[in-house]
DNA sequence: TGTTAGCACTCTTTGGCTTTGAGTGCTAAC
DNA sequence: GTTAGCACTCAAAGCCAAAGAGTGCTAACA
């Protein structure tokens, strides 16, 4: 597809997409001669220009304006021409270090990640964790507190576990406590939460009859806790350094965004779609979340045993520092990867 | 304080402000005359509105424009004007709707009430869970999962219940998880994270000695659990609700606005210092946080079986609907108090 | 045939200028 | 104490000209 475009032609469009990156205005011909050891006057370069722009690649804000990338143009310089940004050894460490601070929980992971992301980049950062599969419980446990309340444990196959503290308005004993574990586990096991019907909940009461009234607001419990967990998240963290950005001073367009942010719906079937390995780049309206107008989004999925649990991101303008930025999700992204999936040592952490 | 100030200077004040609040305009004396019956004319409210400014209760933009309300304006509106706004019997129901789809956790009920206060006043809501007091685990429990892997439950004074899910590099018996269980109930209980020092832990593993090693990431777990649920947090949303503002239609006060959100410590400060049971309105600089330059923030605090657990309110322009906000957070912390505090039927729900 | 210099042309941006209009404060009359 | 009248102030809007950046085209050149 870009095979028709001259060495001469992928050097100009290469540097007029870095001067607006660094810049963030119109690039044009004098100053591509001048800056950036072109070895041809601006007359040519304007020639060259021309044919980018007729090619699509470039784009031209009004006559008298230098060029500026259009998103196919940010596509071409992403697939091809984009070196990788070579951290410093002190941006490395830095990542590295924070993310020794280990957070347990993936919930917890993901919702750091956001704010790691968005504070190397100085974009907005995104962590996502995905809608999952319809969940089951495989175990019960309860925990006896007193007569009145216990814990409710339910455990997912996956190795995570929930729980809900029930509070009753009459006594229970350890071993009607027991009765009812053991008839959760007998009859709701293995089954998603659609199954949970009027007649399973007649069973589990014929199966203790002495507190039958139990019944109702645990399977409610346990209800709420499977539709819970199906459920996905967006965190988003620093939205203002955008603002820092002239393509969102004006702020219709910072609304748009905003806007994005309460329906992140879309951002996740936008994330959950694709679940490769490697860092993904979004550029303006190529996806389907038709709000991102003038922005772009990169992220990596991060995954747990082969699954996907979450992905983060970065949100900025299309003018974006692109190298660094995948580099920055790369090694935030594959760090994450390396505590969720510990080598084989003597003793594994916790999750 | 007020007691100065004559009912003719105060029917103008209320209509000022609320002229101002409607339009978001300067107001001059000539629409007032007009508009609001004031049975004087425009030179006589000129007068008034002079002594007013000199009172501080009224500014003015510049020498040519009408008056705008000060910041103690707006707080001898809300102090002593506003009317309650009576809401409809439609608008009642649907909070009381919103609020039914019952969420279970506090955690949940809260991200919830700030996107219910952010959607019925078109401000930006904000829910709020203060920092606690440390918090000290009172029982522990584990759950035998297989060979290599457990799932360890803590509980605290209150009836919360947190797990985590341990994996192991080599195997434990369910004999040894119960004594590493008692281990832990009989020295790791009642104490304060700061006080998980390296001499406990040398009697833990003294304790349990078969598997000593297994202590170090058991009590790392322990340890973030209990660090863990010490932080607050806020929950913010709608904030592209204030773009339709005029007063955010400056980029750099919408950036202050979201520079405050990110500073989340200070809201729940401020929020945690006072907890009284009404609504509670801090006007622009009244309150330390002193980046609320133009704003306001109207709200309430949550109680449970009398500690405060939470809090819900609303962020937006000095220039705010108090009177529906007021009552809109009224009657949303009111329905959210109640379904955190159950009136004692038969049977109480879970948490 | 590809490259370059030169030049006219376009179009935005900027600054200064005036006009407009809203609203005030003051004074004098009621 | 209230009101009408009037001069005054000042932001906002509109207008115009000048400046400046960058282009496209043409003609000369290698």
């Amino acid at each position: 597809m870009y095979r028709d475009l001259s060495e001469r032609k992928k050097k100009i469009l290469g540097a007029i997409i870095n001067a607006h990156i660094q810049f963030g205005e119109p690039v044009g011909s004098k100053y591509l001669s001048q800056n950036e050891d072109m070895s041809c006057s601006p007359a040519t370069i304007r020639n060259e220009m021309a044919e980018l722009e007729a090619l699509g690649y470039l784009e031209q804000p009004h006559t008298s304006a230098g060029r500026v990338p259009s998103e196919l143009g940010y596509r071409f310089y992403v697939d091809s021409l984009v070196e990788r940004y070579s951290m410093t050894t002190k941006e490395i460490e830095e990542i590295d270090r924070s993310l020794q601070r280990k957070l347990s929980e993936v919930d917890q992971i993901l919702s750091e990640a956001s704010k790691l992301a968005s504070s190397f980049t100085n974009y907005t950062g995104i962590a996502v964790k995905p809608r999952l599969p319809r969940t089951v419980i495989s175990r019960y446990e309860s925990i006896y507190i007193d007569g009145r309340s216990f814990v409710l444990v339910m455990l997912f196959p996956d190795g995570q576990a929930k729980t809900k503290t029930m509070h009753l308005g009459f006594p229970i004993s350890r071993v009607e406590l027991s009765q009812l574990t053991d008839a959760l586990n007998d009859k709701m096991t293995g089954i998603t939460s659609d199954r949970i019907t009027f007649t399973l909940l007649s069973e589990l009461e014929r199966a203790v009859p002495s507190i039958s009234s139990i019944i109702s607001p645990v399977a409610k419990a346990i209800y709420e806790t499977m539709t819970d967990s199906d459920g996905g998240d967006v965190k988003i963290d620093g939205v203002d350094n955008l603002l820092d950005y002239p393509e969102y001073s004006d702020v219709s367009s910072v609304r748009h965004l905003l806007g994005m942010f309460d329906r992140k719906d879309e951002i996740l079937s936008l994330i959950s779609a694709k679940d490769d390995d490697k860092v993904n780049v979004y550029i303006g309206k190529e996806n389907s979340v038709d709000i991102m107008n003038n922005s772009a989004l990169v992220y990596r999925t991060i995954k747990r045993d082969g699954n996907v649990v979450g992905a983060i991101g970065v949100i900025g303008p299309c003018r974006m520092d692109y190298s660094k930025v995948i580099s920055t999700i790369e090694r935030l992204a594959s760090g994450i990867d390396s505590m969720l999936n510990p080598k084989d040592d003597d003793l594994k952490g916790e999750r």
